[in-house]
DNA sequence: TTCAATTGAAATAAAGTTGTCTCATGTCTC
DNA sequence: GAGACATGAGACAACTTTATTTCAATTGAA
């Protein structure tokens, strides 16, 4: 029930780098032992569950105010990539560990996060930011794969932290808008 | 030295599904038994070398005619898509195993590999199909990323195959294009 | 200070994976 | 058909990781 972000943290961290890392590099990059980790989480099943449940929540927290406020459009979709690329590695995490929705909960609530994504497209679409005949799944997916591609960019050192969101949303706008 | 195409093939779907798969996965998806992947690839480490390499050189092998053919521009961008989308399982594979990089053929390839990648969007620049102040790093980071998550649509029924590299290419060019 | 709770370190058993080996079976050539 | 060859199945030890348990040290509150 405790949120333990700064556990989960790390473990996003770790698993980015190494998917399958053993548990003892997640507690050494936590700063704690392999026996307290296993107090806080019974079972490496249970780690990944809670990561992933709380990846989800953090996406939507970040997303909610966005869907609901008053900026529209371009300015929108730039505030949401803003919003989501510093949690590139819990997306590296939820793309990458396939195990995680096995889970009900979990493939939920990732349901409901794409049907989230989805009203975010559709709501640019009526906005007149993003062509009409763009297919919903394929916003959804290249907001997905842009978001997560500049995250290991600037990871990597490819690419500058602060340009990372205005390339995202660049890309996405100019590339998916109506022609003039 | 044999080319075991097949194999590799078996490999990539099963680690895409699950990096991290143990080797008799990848046998049964192979069709063969674990002794005999054995007698292929002596170690675990050693098929994901050859995997990486082989990919790679696929990689290479499809890039090349349409980097020294005489298309050009938005058509030269589609072929390439066309080409990219079908090996995205291969693409998977090489984001997701870090570890394959301590090879220093391997990573000499992928260097070789991202500087391919990088010749084309700079000759898509030459030709006025890509703006010229996009920087050429986020240009194959995008290029790479909207390739590996049209394929991964694909495969989740998503998307169909069909659709995937048209709607790659427009998003990026249209998307990275100079204003009119 | 004293007591209770939490922690990290270490030992341990259990489970899964890897790599090696043997052997019986099936295939191919001669 | 005989013999050479490759294969799959299974047994096996070595290794890694997981999960549990114990114990001494640390922390915090009464």
């Amino acid at each position: 029930m405790t949120p333990d972000t700064a556990l989960l943290n790390a473990a996003a961290v770790v698993l980015a780098r190494n998917p399958g890392a053993p548990l003892a590099d997640i507690a050494a990059e936590a700063g704690i032992g392999r026996a307290t980790l296993h107090r806080r989480y019974a079972t490496r099943t249970d780690l990944l569950r809670a990561l992933a449940l709380e990846s989800l929540e953090q996406t939507e927290q970040v997303l909610a105010p966005l869907l609901t406020g008053d900026t529209r459009g371009a300015d929108r979709l730039a505030a949401v990539a803003d919003a989501l690329v510093p949690l590139g590695a819990r997306f590296h995490f939820l793309m990458s560990e396939i195990a995680i929705y096995d889970d009900p909960e979990v493939s939920g609530a990732y349901e409901a996060h794409l049907t989230r994504l989805g009203s975010l497209i559709e709501s640019l679409k009526a906005d007149d930011a993003l062509a009409p005949d763009v297919p919903t799944a394929w916003g959804v997916i290249a907001l997905d794969a842009l978001v997560w591609g500049a995250w290991s960019a600037v990871e990597e050192g490819y690419l500058a932290r602060r340009d990372a969101p205005v390339l995202v949303t660049r890309t996405l706008l100019t590339g998916l808008s109506p022609s003039p």
